[in-house]
DNA sequence: GTTACAGTTGAACGGTTGTTCAACTGTTTG
DNA sequence: CAAACAGTTGAACAACCGTTCAACTGTAAC
């Protein structure tokens, strides 16, 4: 939680803006929603777990396949494949000594494209 | 940039890993469109400005409005404004002693819907 | 059992980031 | 001009986060 519901002193517009402000405060999704939506980018906000997405867009791959790919150890791939995990971005099988992992949504894929779409314009 | 291209051994699995390396090496996206896509993430990645962008969606509000009904200081506020400004989600025209801010780019409502419908599964 | 490799984990370190605070600019009003 | 309010800005602080390191588990092969 932040710092809301401090002591901040109402601004002394005139009266439109009061209501404008009660308008959007019934339309705004509520708090939980925002921080879950806020904790959902977060995680995307990362060029590690990106490349990492992006490595298993359509393909299975092993945790020591994807640390050579991207040049990190297995250590600072397995750390980011443990966050990917808890939020049910990516799933797993074991296969002898290899883990395997591979995306758990294909959901997923429709919001990187949206974001791709963006930043090339 | 991190830490890519250091001494990273490769694993010693099949030969068949090998190739699923190097088809995705062609595959993926370039180093700095990863980045550039991190870097666009993270900007939603915070709950503040992911109720700023809530707050503007449709309706042009001034900083000091924006800051009393998210309950926060107008510097908290005017902060995460200059990003988002810098990254053009949103522009500014001053009117009298108010700024009042809108968002750029109706772009940006597709995404954060397409996330919404991801966590409400 | 032991050796070798794949993967995980927790602590620690360094860098990043959001809010606060205080000082500042810009505009309107008297 | 001065006072008042809207907004911005930079430094400082605390909290957060990603990588490293070392120690660990799990599986296969000898």
């Amino acid at each position: 939680m932040k710092n809301h519901d401090k002591n901040i002193p109402l601004c002394e517009c005139e009266e439109l803006h009061e209501s404008v402000i009660n308008k959007k405060r019934e339309e705004m999704p509520d708090v939980s929603t925002l921080y879950t939506l806020a904790d959902f980018f977060k995680i995307f906000g990362d060029s590690t777990r990106i490349s990492i997405l992006f490595a298993l867009d359509g393909e299975k791959m092993c945790v020591c396949d994807i640390a050579a790919m991207l040049g990190m150890t297995k250590s600072a791939v397995s750390h980011q494949l443990k966050i990917l995990r808890t939020s049910d971005l990516v799933t797993y099988e074991r296969s002898g000594k290899n883990v395997f992992y591979s995306l758990a949504d294909e959901h997923v894929k429709d919001i990187i494209e949206k974001a791709l779409e963006h930043i090339s314009e």
